[in-house]
DNA sequence: ACTGCCGGATGACAGATGTCATACGCCGAC
DNA sequence: GTCGGCGTATGACATCTGTCATCCGGCAGT
């Protein structure tokens, strides 16, 4: 038996934070030797406390979990990256996979996964919830291009045509056209189901 | 100093409620006795164990934290009512309080001040986010009517006019009427601002 | 060199949405 | 007993939204 597992906590509820920290702190093998409430400041606090295990939530302030996770797996592609999320969407698992996660949790999963997971990734194996992965193949790619995504994320709040016109600096019949071939894209009928499939699916 | 306080913990997420129970077992005078996923489940937990504080989240099936608040002040007065929940919505405020909680917590607040929380409501304090109770105040009460709250939440997930129509049993121009009615209270100008808002305020 | 996709744009059209005036019955407050 | 608010409904109107055909320039494959 080695030294202790280093882990960092990146999560923006304090709340939560701390009380996963008080789960982790009760394996002797595991010590959360660093907390960040920001995405943003992931990287440095890995960088800085030689952390073996970086947790990472995906929606933070700053940047999200699944871009702090690309950015170490860039600088220090030693450090194992479990990425731990409130929502199971399928492309969340996609695009955490391709920036270089070790491991995909949801909160919704036993608290035992949580340290189970960390020595996991830390002997080399990948962690993913089975059902997860199926719904994320069976879904395909993410279908819009970027132009779609960028429209289709500025029109979630409610925003006029003509709004979405300014400030993408757009004519407003382009934006018509781009919010129209996703909603054909996702097989809905208006942009307000455009929205929340998009988001269900982890496309926005 | 008396026997432990006896704590029943209702959150959906097992992560986080089985985080927040290791938490709560570093505090030498409070128990975990009992934990549910739903809030259909809260008061006979409640019941069964004798409960002295129930830590409620909102957002959970069955029914709301709120309900199942609302459901033990009425059938066991005594106990003392904790709401937890990650949005610091106004409205949510306001319908806890007339539900009788005693406490209300948003889960990016410290960790301590839950600890902190137990011991104050069960002295007989209520604790309160003082900004919060600025912001709900400001915002005064819901000025929505039953029905017209009704068919923005069913107008929430993008159906149209005919399919809400059929849903709710009313004639197309009702629906339109109240959604007209609705967007002019909030001061919105189409009914995807107008559910964003209601969401937001926790009048929804 | 040709093809196809993307980003961007226009114009025309049909249908959905939002507004307004108006109406009726019911109920609670004054 | 009247007044106001709510729930429900209709019809007319203006505007917004979604669709479609069509176009252009750029760029990646073949």
């Amino acid at each position: 038996m080695s030294r202790t597992i280093k882990v960092l906590l990146a999560e923006d509820q304090s709340m939560v934070r701390e009380a996963l920290a008080a789960l982790l702190g009760l394996e002797d093998d595991i010590e959360v030797v660093a907390q960040v409430a920001r995405g943003d400041e992931v990287l440095a606090a890995v960088r800085e406390h030689a952390v073996d295990v970086a947790l990472l939530d995906i929606e933070m302030p700053g940047c999200t979990g699944i871009e702090a996770a690309a950015a170490v797996r860039r600088e220090l592609p030693s450090v194992k990256l479990v990425v731990l999320t409130t929502f199971g969407r399928p492309g969340y698992l996609r695009s955490a996979m391709e920036a270089g996660a070790d491991a995909f949790l949801v909160k919704d999963a036993p608290a035992a996964q949580l340290a189970q997971a960390v020595r996991k990734v830390l002997a080399g194996d990948r962690v993913i919830d089975p059902t997860l992965a199926a719904a994320a193949l069976a879904d395909g790619a993410n279908p819009l291009t970027d132009r779609e995504r960028e429209v289709l994320r500025a029109a979630a709040d409610g925003s006029t045509n003509a709004e979405l016109a300014a400030t993408l600096h757009l004519s407003q019949g382009t934006v018509r056209n781009y919010l129209s071939t996703a909603i054909q894209k996702l097989a809905v009928r208006n942009r307000a189901e455009a929205v929340r499939i998009a988001r269900e699916k982890g496309w926005l």
